[in-house]
DNA sequence: GGTTGACCTTCCAGCTGCTGGAAGGTCTAT
DNA sequence: ATAGACCTTCCAGCAGCTGGAAGGTCAACC
């Protein structure tokens, strides 16, 4: 599969295809012409890069995150360990999400008009602690 | 409030807040020293903006989510229908994040030891469409 | 079989979004 | 008044792309 061909599956830009290559994520194969080979495994790790960086994890955050994808040997601990702390920053992360939409979504509903510092409930949802 | 103060009660770098004052994010008034000087809203301002880029946002993103969280105006259609944009995108990432979620639990608890290409829940996990 | 146009290649430059460090001023405390 | 922890600006560099140049490949049509 050319690499237009795996930018079409993946969501990615050839650009950026490329750019994982260079920087070790990934290595396709080449057909006699030089052009770079996508197996359907690749396009598979491309689509799972392409989500893990929309979501705000670093470069190296899905360079670990695609080991735990593709290792087998996940059994150890230090690789569950990694997983854990993912799975955790993960649920942390769509929490957040959550408390945004909550917020985008009551201000686009209920809050018209009024001036932002001044409203409690903006407030509350605002922050996931409390500001002293 | 001083910028340190504004980093720990926003969990951003001082670095990273002048920067964003620097691109016109925000206008801290300065006391007589010449020092920043952040208001309880500044702080809001800085959690929001934590928040949504640690959500995968880009700054440009986050200029308009702000301007959506303190915009008076924000009857007005267009507002609105940037706003909506922004709920359903943030949907999108919600559902993603709980598929990557997913995978990786699953992985952990179910998948270890195989391959993975071969493994046609991994495969069902892996993408929100179908790679044909 | 040559030519067009859409692909592919590498390489290099530039942009975004920070981030670190230098050089120097301010504040608080002993 | 001097030490140490702040703050300031400015400038350089890194991460993660992104665009463009210069050139090779391929499939299709005349």
């Amino acid at each position: 599969m050319n690499i237009g061909i795996a930018s079409e599956k993946s969501g990615l830009p050839s650009k950026t295809i490329r750019y994982y290559e260079d920087i070790g994520l990934l290595r396709p194969s080449r057909t006699d012409n030089g052009y770079r080979d996508y197996s359907v495994a690749d396009i598979h790790r491309l689509r799972f890069l392409q989500r893990s960086r929309s979501l705000g994890f670093s470069v190296d955050e899905c360079r670990q995150l695609l080991s735990l994808y593709q290792d087998k040997d996940r059994e150890s601990a230090d690789v569950k360990s990694i997983a854990e702390a993912k799975l955790v920053e993960i649920d942390r992360k769509i929490a957040e999400l959550v408390g945004l939409r909550g917020l985008l979504h009551h201000l686009v509903e209920h809050c018209h008009g009024d001036e932002r510092p001044d409203c409690p409930i903006i407030d509350e949802l605002a922050g996931e602690g409390v500001v002293q």
